[in-house]
DNA sequence: GTTAGCACTCACCCACACAGAGTGCTAACA
DNA sequence: TGTTAGCACTCTGTGTGGGTGAGTGCTAAC
């Protein structure tokens, strides 16, 4: 780790903080003032100067002040950032409105990913749990008129999916009885990636009669596995990338990056910290060469699940915005685990 | 309506077409060769000075060609527009696309905006039927866990809301039972709005010793009945903004309008035909005075529900356009209709 | 009513000058 | 050796003026 005497640390961490708040470059002048006059601007440039080398700081051009390089950025959240903890009003009132409605688990991801967009002005991402390993622990069947019933799902990952089938057959007791013992035979306690087609096919070919009853619905139960098994992606706040000028020329890009969906997923696929920060070029992709994301993951019963997180440009309050992400990331793991308490 | 000359309305509609495709300002000689000379590009520029006069045809400067007012499209939307039906290919593509997985109401609505956004490249928005006087169909309750269980409501206007909801007391066959009497005797066959506030606390208090059990449930019913009445809205295709040149000095301002909601659904509250093309300054909001809106109305078990449709700007291919959302408000619909066929 | 011919009008592009902010460097100082 | 005052320098942003070209509007003839 680089060794910065302390004056320059805290230059450093002036100008990080002043960038941040304002987006105008930092002059030798304010620092001087902001720091009382104890050396005058000239020491400060010279320090800047130093800075600039280290490649800790940029200049846009000659005659302007100095903004934070990407390397800058990481050093202060490496080492300058004050440690900075929500207070009991902030994380009141991220639970309250978290939990204003007990729903389900893809629209409290989806919610989280509103409050979550709301309080940093970034673009949101939240990913419902996607896990091939996850055990079926239960499926039912509601019916809803004569011919059409919802197939419920509950899987392991904590996830719920659901769909709505039409059957030619009206869809009575008896029915309802043989889908149970379908279900509790080969479905339920089995991992989602053994339900494969085959499998279906295989399970169909043994009903006899029934068959021509049951497929839509064992069809429908196949699906929900493939659902189990992959991700959903919510964006919120896809309008706070208008909000960042530095971030209007690639505005463009950055839509249709985060649109694309897939490479989205990837990234989000191959973080293995708990927390993520990548400033910059730090991302995998380069249509975020120039932002920064922020990724926590939550784990729903002691295991890791899903992710939350944002997207925005460079220049980021992150002293304050990396401590709401966790917290968040927090509640909503003890949310969903909630569910599967047995 | 205004009475043009043949060969105006021929010039109108090549104006119109040439710069719906170009989004370049169209000057006389380009629609003397577009009309195989017929007669020159003189007095092709005499009759332009006239749609010009009238209002039709507008010019951004002395030196460039023409572009159409906002008068102009609306003249060729209603008189000059070739009528265009989608070919059985387009509509078979679209029906496999929308039914790949039978769904739940919302999620349908939402997958018919990712296809539309997709078909146009334009926001897509699509609203589920809100209807204050929709009649409670069926209430179930699906045992998650010991301690949580999901309520599904199923109401009359084809819509389906459901919210998972944890209990203290253990959920067993007797809770479901009161639960499911409670349904039949206080809720099943109501209008949603007769659920409210003060009904659900009456009911409380008369329940005895069983009121602790039941209300959480209870409230989770109120709520999904509010959310029966409540218009949700689905936006896709956000990223299409900024492919359309002509809005980028706008694209905050609409981001910001159809991320506030409020707006946007009071827009479609207010559409009164199953049809609604609302060009520039047509439109209400005057952040849509620059976009164009089209939104069709589709219907649950033939009553008017939700609203599908586009914003986009002005200069749109609303041949092609009009009757592909028409064609895809259809298809909905019945696909809504069936979930309520008894 | 239609046409050819021509002057005219802007938007666009480029080059240039000017002001202002902030620096880099030098020489003096503690 | 580290710090400071002073000053020339550099580069951006803005505004101005001339040149080019596309497309028009108008006039007079057909």
């Amino acid at each position: 780790m680089l060794e910065l005497s302390e004056r320059k640390q805290h230059i450093l961490a002036v100008i990080v903080e002043r960038y941040i708040a304002t987006g105008e470059p930092v002059g030798s002048k304010v620092i001087c003032t902001q720091m009382g006059n104890a050396v005058s601007s000239a020491t400060i440039r010279n320090d800047m100067a130093d800075l600039v080398e280290l490649g800790l700081l940029a200049q846009p051009h000659t005659s302007a002040g100095r903004i934070p390089s990407q390397a800058g950025y990481r050093y202060y959240v490496d080492n300058l950032m004050a440690d900075y903890e929500l207070d009991a009003d902030e994380q009141e009132r991220i639970k309250i409105w978290l939990g204003s409605f007990s729903s389900e688990p893809d629209k409290l991801l989806e919610k989280a990913g509103s409050i979550l967009a709301e309080l940093t002005n970034c673009v949101a991402v939240s990913s419902s749990p996607a896990d091939s390993d996850a055990i079926i622990r239960r499926i039912e069947l509601v019916p809803l008129s004569n011919h059409t019933a919802m197939i419920v799902l509950l899987a392991s990952s904590g996830i719920l999916k659901s769909a709505v089938v039409r059957s030619d057959a009206e869809i009575n007791m008896d029915i309802a009885e043989v889908f149970y013992n379908i279900c509790q035979t080969y479905f339920v306690s089995r991992s989602v990636s053994d339900i494969s087609i085959p499998f279906i096919q295989t399970l169909v070919a043994s009903l006899g009669d029934k068959v021509f009853v049951m497929s839509p619905f064992l069809c429908a139960i196949a699906d929900l596995c493939e659902a189990v098994k992959t991700t959903d992606l919510h964006l919120k706040g896809q309008n706070n990338i208008l909000n960042h000028s530095e971030l209007s020329e690639e505005a463009f890009g950055l839509m249709d990056f985060i649109h694309r969906g897939t490479p989205l997923e990837n990234m989000l696929d191959s973080h293995k910290a708990p927390l993520n920060v990548a400033i910059g070029s730090e991302n995998v992709y380069r249509e975020l060469k120039n932002s920064t994301t922020i990724f926590s993951k939550y784990s729903v019963g002691n295991k890791d699940s899903g992710s939350i997180g944002i997207i925005g440009p460079t220049r980021l309050d992150y002293a304050h915005l990396i401590p709401t992400i966790k917290y968040l990331a927090g509640v909503i793991g003890n949310m969903l685990t909630e569910t599967l308490d047995e």
